[in-house]
DNA sequence: AACTCATTTCGACATTTGGCGAAACAACAA
DNA sequence: TTGTTGTTTCGCCAAATGTCGAAATGAGTT
């Protein structure tokens, strides 16, 4: 019960369901994610670190960046579930297509040229 | 999204995942889930109105009584797969366990009496 | 060792949410 | 019509939540 409760509250937002809908195929930087929704990256910090909480996502460090990732089949049974059913009902929807477009653009920029956005 | 935000939101609150669990296979009135949980009646009558709202139970009126159960197949998909995905995960949980062995109490107290007990 | 820089943690604030009791509502009974 | 009674709505309060900016962290660089 405290895991799934765990997980419904991280899909409780809709910055994060749509910051797992981002994830579909691919790892991605914490200053990318930040870059996708114009949020404070201690706000999209907070975010993911409630999905990871709930083992919704997984995350390497690399270099100067944190990259997130979803999780692999060594996820929990219930996680994994839960991933499914976001995929399944938003897979298609309009929010994650006008996002996976904006990706597109973000995926070109280097991450260095990123980051330096932020700051100013 | 919106559709979809209502369901996890109404799931976030693990008082009425219990409400969804203990409606399996049978309509509930207001006054049983009332005495099942513990709750102020206005408590329990927001939460149904929050569950109604996403899709996850209908309700109809008897008598002096609304009885609340799971939607039909006439339920949109995302409420139906929301549901399986609940039944799924936590259908043989402790949580669950626990309720249905009281639940079985309170279904043989008449109505009547159930409410009875909760003017006092 | 000192510096740089992406990320995280902390502190503050506004909003949302779960809870209750009182009052309103709705359906039935007298 | 007037009560009775189960449910809902309305205020209110305390706790939780999303957001930001500032400060701390930590890994790589000089």
């Amino acid at each position: 019960m405290r895991e799934f409760m765990a997980i419904t509250k991280a899909l409780s937002d809709p910055n994060r369901v749509r910051m797992l809908l981002a994830l579909r195929g691919r790892e991605l930087c914490v200053c990318q994610i930040t870059e996708l929704f114009g949020l404070a990256p201690s706000t999209v910090s907070k975010h993911l670190s409630v999905l990871h909480n709930a083992g919704l996502v997984q995350s390497r460090k690399n270099e100067r960046w944190v990259y997130y990732r979803l999780p692999g089949q060594c996820a929990p049974v219930m996680a994994r579930e839960a991933l499914n059913w976001v995929r399944k009902s938003l897979g298609g929807s309009e929010e994650a297509a006008a996002d996976q477009k904006r990706l597109k653009q973000i995926l070109k920029m280097d991450l260095s040229e990123i980051c330096r956005r932020q700051c100013q």
